[in-house]
DNA sequence: CCACTGACGAGTG
DNA sequence: GCACTCGCCAGTG
């Protein structure tokens, strides 16, 4: 087999987003870093956009740093469709709309502040 | 090959 | 809390 020229990227992610276990949530940056991208949380979302239809990955337990879902912005109908999904599997919500990260974070390790670049 | 894009993340103002 | 900026990197035209 010829390898997919096109989604390596996205297939790691996607295979990672797949392993969230029900009831709980990542976030984009987190299941980059799994898939080996950890300076690259734009192709969590971006492979979370080319999710081809009907495919087998949850896709609604990914969300933004925070709990936030950040899908709202982009795809508001899709986005109620997340979080009944999310609430169907036992995931609660903050009154603002954002997910307990602190009960449901599928791994709320937080590498403690990047270290960025001074900007100064 | 070059330019632009983007379901993000974190910092600064 | 909101608006803007920079970084990071694969994918697309």
């Amino acid at each position: 087999m010829k390898k997919p020229a096109a989604g390596e990227a996205y297939l790691r992610i996607w295979a990672v987003a797949r392993r969230i276990p029900r009831g709980r949530v990542a976030t984009y940056g987190q299941i980059a870093a799994l898939a080996g991208y950890p300076h690259a949380p734009r192709l969590g979302g971006y492979a979370m956009y080319a999710l081809p239809p009907g495919s087998p990955i949850p896709w609604h337990r990914v969300v933004a740093a925070g709990g936030r879902l950040s899908l709202a912005r982009l795809d508001p109908e899709n986005a109620l469709t997340q979080r009944l999904r999310l609430e169907a599997e036992g995931v609660t919500f903050d009154p603002r709309g954002r997910v307990r990260m602190e009960r449901h974070g599928w791994k709320r390790d937080r590498p403690a502040a990047t270290p960025r670049r001074s900007r100064s």
